[in-house]
Parts: structure tokens; sequence; C-alpha cells
DNA sequence: CGAATTCTGGAACGCTCAATCCAAAAATAG
DNA sequence: CTATTTTTGGATTGAGCGTTCCAGAATTCG
């Protein structure tokens, strides 16, 4: 078996120790507003960090982890590689980035589904799920677990963040009425929606999708 | 990007037109009875062909197929490049050998829980996709899918085949009243088994899937 | 016993991989 | 202006990749 430890521990040392205040989070969390007129002494970025992180997104969700280099990387980011090496440390790195924003921009549009008229929620949020803006590239959250999580922890932990979000919402846009199950029922919703991008990849047309969520759906939330 | 275009095509001349009578299928189709024992002049093979491909679909279930390297593929299946070359013709030709394999064993399996007492024939099929021999390494066909099937159209065929395999098999175990939305509803469930997967390389407990798949089955099936 | 045929071990091939390094460029601070 | 700090481009690195090749080993046929 080919060495895979890469990924935990020894990131990009000299990266993180000449410069650790720029954190870059790149989307998720603790962004400290790095205005980006005047912010020190030399000489500023040539390029936009969350325009980038887009980029490398697209990237890793049209191709996947493994199969992107770091050509297709810098190529499609318009990125040298010491910039590249100096703004995510790894490729590793810059994954992870993308997927704290993927996430949160995704959850981000499933809440206002969610948080939409009772009636159709649910509905409007399995279309959404199941016909994501990838098209046939499916959810780059899903493709990354399948493809990384049972060997990289922290994919895995990003993953189940994710989708435990997604469960939630569900369950929020639920009928309030008989409780009990309401988190069973949230949670295989969840799987429902995440199953049919599978489909889609193995080549179904979206329609007979449509119309397979919408048989389900009609019992499922009763 | 990266090219791509290995798989099509350019496939091992030498040993497509060297050998040509060795098509070895691999446990799909054209088997043409292949017996072990004195098949010609030339020296004997020192290897049993479905246990090596046994042991390739197990590196590709535990690592996927770009990680997998010809050394991981090789040393598990104690064969020498030449053999693999000369048995296999590719890194993807023995993925393909073993999806195909995969697929057959697979179907098999779910057909006897498809044929068991019509009571409980679903929760079987629902329970024996979402918790696999394969654990938390999921279902080799969902993965491989998820990693190849848009650039791959080999492998999005196999998948796409199997697929309606366990489609047809839920079709076959679901009650045939109202069999107007037989076939929504069979998708609509390999969908929800197909999903759980997901939910299970993420970390999530299998009791935590089997609560939820039983809160979506009882109304599902009805 | 040769001759023909087929498999096997292992070295070698050309190429790509992720990551590193360094000197030049571009900005601020005094 | 000079000194300092940071980014940028591009060459480089060593390892690993999938694949090929060939000489020798093992078997059957005449």
């Amino acid at each position: 078996m080919r060495p895979l430890e890469i990924w935990s521990g020894r990131s990009n040392i000299r990266f993180m120790t000449t410069r650790p205040a720029q954190k870059h989070a790149a989307g998720s969390g603790d962004s400290k507003a790095h205005a980006k007129g005047q912010c020190g002494p030399g000489r500023p970025r040539g390029y936009d960090e969350q325009e980038v992180l887009s980029a490398a997104l697209q990237v890793f969700w049209r191709q996947g982890y493994e199969a992107t280099s770091l050509d297709d990387l810098t190529g499609a980011m318009g990125l040298s590689r010491s910039s590249f090496y100096a703004a995510f440390g790894s490729k590793q790195g810059v994954l992870i980035a993308a997927l704290k924003s993927y996430s949160a921009t995704a959850l981000s549009a499933l809440r206002e589904l969610a948080d939409g008229p009772r009636e159709g929620a649910v509905r409007a949020m399995l279309q959404a799920l199941s016909n994501p803006q990838g098209g046939p590239k499916g959810c780059l959250l899903v493709n990354c677990i399948t493809e990384l999580a049972p060997h990289e922890q922290e994919v895995a932990e990003i993953g189940r963040r994710h989708l435990q979000g997604v469960e939630d919402l569900f369950a929020s846009a639920l009928n309030p009425e008989a409780p009990e199950s309401v988190q069973d029922k949230a949670r295989a919703l969840s799987a429902l929606a995440i199953g049919t991008l599978t489909l889609r990849k193995s080549g179904l047309p979206p329609d007979q999708i449509s119309k397979a969520l919408e048989a389900a759906e009609g019992i499922l939330t009763s």
C-alpha cells in the first residue's frame, strides 16, 4: 500500500512558521477582516484569495482530489507554485479550505429553502440537493467523503458536520407534529437526496430522479 | 487539466495482439470454461485468476482507484508486473474486471433477499445495502461511480447496469398492489440505501443509520 | 531429446508528481 | 533615497507513476 500519511502532521513547516499571522481560513470561520488595501510593508498579492480558492474548488469538483495535479490547480488559479504554497501550504490545504467554503455556501443556500413556506420546503430542498449547481459533478463534499473520508479524518470531520447541518435543516422543515421521529426522518431524507447523486452520475436523467423523489417525498414527509 | 484519455483506445497493443485468445473476462460473462489443467503447450500460470482478481478488488475497495498504485496491486495479488499486464492489460483493465465481478456477486446476494419472504424483504435489502461487507469502505461500485463515472464511460456503464439491477430487485420485492409507481418507489429505495453509505463514511454509527432506515421504510413501502 | 510456446522476475523507460528553493520584483517605512 | 518585508516566476528536486521489454524458466508437442 502506498504511504498516505502525508496528510497528517508535517504540513509545510516553512509556511506555517514564517507566516503565522496570515491564516487565510478561506471563507469559513475566523476571517479577521483582512482588508485588501494596505496591510504591511511588503509586496501586495497579485490575486484575490477567494477567487483563486473558488477556482481550485471547481477543479476538485470536476476531477476529484487524487486525479487533480498541482499543475491543474495552479493553472486554473492563475498562481505560481510559490504563491500557491505560500497561501495554502499544500494540496491538502487548499482542499480543506475549499471544502469549508463549499459547505458554508451550500448550507446557506439550503437554509433559505428550509426557512421558506412550510409546504414545499422539503420538496424544494430535495430537488436542490439532488440537482446541485455542479450538475453531473454531484456534490463536492459527498465526492470527497467517498474518495477520502476513510483515510483522511479532517475530510471526514468536515463532511460529518456538513451532513449534520443538512439533517438539521430537514428537521426544521419537517412538520413539528409527531416529533418523536423527526431526526430519523430528516436523516432518511438526507440519505435519499445524497443517494440520487450517484444515480445521476451513473447517467440517469434528472427528470427520472425528480419523479422518484416526488413519489418518495409525498409519503416520507407525512 | 491532466490528460485522462489514457482510458480509451490505446490499451496494451502488445498484449491484445499477441495473446488474443486469452480473454480472461474475470468472472463476468464470456468465460469460455478455461479449464485450469492442460490448455496448450507453454508454461502454466502460477496463480489463480479469480483469486488475484479478488485481491485487486479489495485494494480498490479500500483505497479507491487513483490512490492505488501498481505496486499496491501487484503486491496484494502476488503477481509480477509481467504477469499482471499479461492477464489484465492495464490498471484500468483490472478495475473493470473487478467491478464486473463485484456487481455479479452483490446482485446475486441481493437477489436471495429479494426472493425471500415478502414481508421483511425490503427491510433486509435496505439493511444489507447500507451495511455492506465492506464496512466503512462502502460499496465498491458506488465509490468508483463517484470517483470515475463522469470521465470514464465504461465505469459509468457498469454502474448504470448495476444500479438498474438493484432497482429491479427492489421493484420485485415491493407489494405488487398499486403498481403505477413501483418503479419510482424502487428507485427511491435505491437512492435511500446508497445515500446511507455516505453517512456511514462520514462517521455516523451503523445503528443510527438502521434507525433512520426503519423510520423511512415503514412508510416508503406501504 | 529438441523445438515451440507460454509464463515469470526484474530492470529499465519516460514521464509526472508534490514540494522546495532562490533571486528578482514590488511594495512600505524611515 | 536606503532598508525592510513580502510576493512572484521559474528552475530544480527526488521520488513514484504506469508501462514496456527481455532473458530465462517451465511446460507441451513431435
